[in-house]
DNA sequence: TTGAAAGCGGTACCAA
DNA sequence: TTGGTACCGCTTTCAA
C-alpha cells in the first residue's frame, strides 16, 4: 500500500460533508488527517510540531494528508492543552487605534509580537473607563498572554451610569468587580496577567510602565523660546487632571523659573480639549488683549492644541511674528510656514520598550515593576526660532 | 449552611497553589466557582450564561464564588465547544496600521465589531506577500470568524525567498499551500472562512470587496482643473500594477478627453512610491522643462505623492501659481497656504461597509459576491481653484 | 518510534 | 430545576 490509506477508525462521516454541496465543510482536525494518512492523532502532532524522530515514511504520509484536507492546526485549541497555556496573542489598549500617536505605537508593538510569533489585539478605549473596562475583560475573556495600555484617566468622563446590556465579548456581566461598583480594572492589576502601561502612569506606581520625559522636555521648549529673547511665553495644555498635561505645565513653570521669567497667569489656558477649543484660546490670548500683555510665544501641550494655535495665528496673520513649539510632532508640520518647532516623541520606541518590558515578563522576568523613560527630541523647525519682536 | 461551603468533590489542591508565595494562580475555572459555591459545573455554566431557571439561591451562591475566586469566562475554551464555534474575533490586515488611511479605516471596523462583542485582531502586510501569508495563516491559526484585508498586489517585491522559519504564529511550515511555491493565498480563498477585502478587489472577483470610484473621482478631478481653465494637466502616479492607481490613471485620461484636451506623455509621472519620488519628479515636471510644456495644474495620485508635490512647490516657490488636486485627503491639508484641493475617500465609511458585510456573511449571508464603491468627496480648498495662468 | 488514554475549560444533550 | 456524561481539537503522559 504505497499511496494513502483511508484506514484507521473506518469511515468518516463528519468529513463526508465537504465534498457535498456549497455548505461549508467544518475545518479539517488532526483527527481527520490522521484517519486519511493512516496513522494515529499523536504521529499527527508529531508532525505539526516538528517534533523529531518520526518515519519519515509516516512523516510524508501525513504531510500528503495535510495538503489533501487543507488542514490548518488550531492554535486556540492547543493552547488550551498546552503546558505553557499561551495564546501568542497579546491585548494592546489604546485611546483611539486611529490616533497617530497611537498607531505608531500599534506598529513597533506588532514589529515585536511578530518576531514572538504573537498577534495583537487592539482596541480603542476613548479615554471611557466603562469602554475600558469592556475591552479588558474582553481581552481577558480571550486569554490574552499579556496587555499593553493607555490606562483612562481616574477623572474621565462616565456619560451613562453602567450599561445593563454591555454587547462585551464575554457574556454575563458578573466579573472583574472588586466587590461591585465603579472600581479601576488597570489599577486593580487583578487581571491575572502582566501588563505594561504607556504614556502615563498608574497612581499606584507598581505597574511596569514606559512614559516620555514630559516635564524636563517642557522645560528645555520654555528654555528654547526664552533663548530666543521671548519673555511672554503662553502655555496652552489640556485638562490638568490628564498626568501628562500636568507635567508639562510643571515644565513650563519650571522653565519660567530657569530663566527668570515670571509667570502671569493671563497667558495659561489650561482644559483645552480640542483644535477648536484651542484655535478659540489662542484668538483670546492675541487678539483681545491690550498689546503689552500679549505674549510673543506659545507652548502648546499637545498635538491637537499646536493645529489649533497654528490655524488661529495663520487666521491673524500673525504666523510670522508669534513664536510657537508644540509639544508632540504633527504631520506635515514641515510643510507649514513657518515649519513647526516641535519636541516630538518616539513613538515607536515607546511601543517597542512597551512590547520588549511586556515580553521580558512573559519570559519569566520577576522583578520589580519598571518604570522607564524614553528620551524626546526637541526639532527646532523656524516657529520656535522666531525672534521676540 | 447558609455561607458558601467548601463541598462538591473534597479539596481542590489546584486552587491551593493561590495562596502561597508570589506564584501566579493558576485562573479559576467554572470547577474551581462550582467547588466553592457547592453546586454541579453545569449549574455554574448557567449562571455565567445568564440561562434562565437558575434558583436564586444557588445563582447568588455562584455570583459570590465567582467574586471570591475571581473567576472570569474563558471564552476560547467555550468557542471550542460551543455549536456555532465562534471565537467572536475577526483578522483586519492592513497595509501598515500606522498609516493614516489605514487606521481610520481601523477605527471603523473597531466600532462595527464592538456593537457584534468581537475583537479585532490587527496586522500589517507592508504590502509583502510572505507578510501577508504569514499573517493570514496566523489569524486562522487562532480561528478567527472572518477577515478584512487590503490585498496585497500580485507583483509586489517578494526581497528573500521563503523564510526558512519564520516565527508564524502556527509551528510548523507545511500549511495552506496548494501546491508549494509562492501561491497567492488571498485569492485561493481557501481560508475557510468569510473575507471582505478592501481599498481594491481581487482579480478573481469572487470575494466581497469595499472599493471608491477612482475612476469617476479621478475623472471629476481633471474635470474641474480643465473648469478653471487649466490645459496642461499633469499626473504624478503610483505603481501601475497597483489597481487603485491604475484605475486613476484611466480616470485621468477619461479626463482629458471630456474636456477636450490632449494627453501630453511628457506630463505623465508613474511609479512614484514615496513623498521624495513625487518631490523629484514634481521638480523635474516644472523645473527643467521649457515653460511652453510645463504643466499649470498637477494630478497627485496618493497622499505621499501629494506632500511630495506640496513640498516642492513650496521649495521653487509655485505653490500660489500651478494648482493641485490630490487624490486622499492629507491631514492639516487645510493649514498649509494654499490649502490643498483633494478628493477625499471616506475611509470610515469603507471600513463600516466592509464590516457589516462581513458581520452579514458570519450571519448566514450567503448570496453572491458583492462589490461595493463607496463614492468619494471632492473638496475644494484653494489649491484646485487656482487659475491657469 | 508509535499509540492509547486522560484531560485542558468549557458546552450540549439527556436523565433525574 | 439540576446534574452526569460525552466531547470540542489538541497536548501530555505513559505504556507498548
Amino acid at each position: 500500500m504505497t499511496t494513502l490509506a483511508k484506514a484507521g477508525s473506518g469511515p468518516d462521516p463528519g468529513r463526508d460533508a465537504e465534498a457535498s454541496a456549497g455548505v461549508p465543510a467544518r475545518p479539517a482536525t488532526m483527527r481527520d488527517v490522521a484517519a486519511v494518512a493512516g496513522v494515529s492523532l499523536k504521529t499527527v502532532s508529531r508532525v505539526v510540531n516538528q517534533a523529531p524522530n518520526v518515519a519519515p515514511d509516516l512523516a510524508s504520509r501525513v504531510l500528503e494528508a495535510i495538503r489533501l484536507l487543507d488542514f490548518r492546526p488550531n492554535l486556540t485549541a492547543s493552547s488550551l492543552r498546552r503546558a505553557d497555556r499561551k495564546t501568542s496573542a497579546i491585548g494592546l489598549l489604546l485611546d483611539d487605534v486611529a490616533n497617530p500617536f497611537s498607531s505608531a505605537l500599534h506598529r513597533a508593538v506588532e514589529e515585536v509580537a511578530r518576531g514572538r510569533g504573537t498577534l495583537v489585539f487592539a482596541g480603542s478605549s476613548d479615554e471611557d473607563p466603562d469602554r475600558e473596562r469592556e475591552l479588558l475583560l474582553a481581552l481577558v475573556a480571550r486569554r490574552v498572554d499579556g496587555l499593553i495600555a493607555f490606562p483612562v484617566p481616574a477623572g474621565a468622563r462616565n456619560p451613562d451610569a453602567r450599561n445593563p446590556d454591555a454587547p462585551g465579548g464575554a457574556p454575563g456581566g458578573a466579573f472583574g468587580g472588586a466587590g461591585g461598583g465603579r472600581a479601576r480594572l488597570l489599577s486593580e492589576s487583578r487581571l491575572g496577567r502582566p501588563m505594561v502601561v504607556v504614556d502615563r502612569p498608574l497612581p499606584t506606581g507598581d505597574v511596569d510602565s514606559v512614559t516620555v520625559d514630559n516635564r524636563d522636555s517642557s522645560r528645555r521648549a520654555i528654555g528654547h523660546l526664552a533663548s530666543h529673547g521671548h519673555r511672554r511665553i503662553a502655555f496652552l495644555g489640556d485638562l490638568r487632571t490628564i498626568w501628562t498635561a500636568a507635567e508639562r505645565y510643571i515644565g513650563y513653570l519650571e522653565g519660567l523659573a530657569a530663566s527668570g521669567l515670571p509667570l502671569d497667569p493671563r497667558l495659561v489656558r489650561h482644559d483645552l480639549r480640542s483644535i477648536d477649543d484651542a484655535e478659540r484660546a489662542t484668538v483670546e490670548l492675541l487678539g483681545a488683549a491690550p498689546p503689552a500683555t500679549r505674549p510673543s510665544a506659545l507652548f502648546t501641550g499637545r498635538n491637537l492644541i499646536t493645529i489649533g494655535a497654528v490655524r488661529a495665528l495663520q487666521r491673524l496673520g500673525l504666523h510670522q511674528q508669534v513664536a510657537l513649539v508644540g509639544f508632540d510632532d504633527i504631520l506635515l508640520g514641515d510643510l507649514l510656514a513657518p515649519r513647526i518647532s516641535v519636541i516630538a516623541q518616539d513613538h515607536a520606541a515607546i511601543g517597542r520598550s512597551a512590547a520588549e518590558l511586556l515580553f521580558a515578563r512573559l519570559d519569566g522576568d520577576h522583578g520589580p515593576p519598571r518604570q522607564l523613560v524614553v528620551p524626546t527630541r526637541l526639532i527646532p523647525r523656524g516657529s520656535g526660532e522666531l525672534p521676540a519682536r
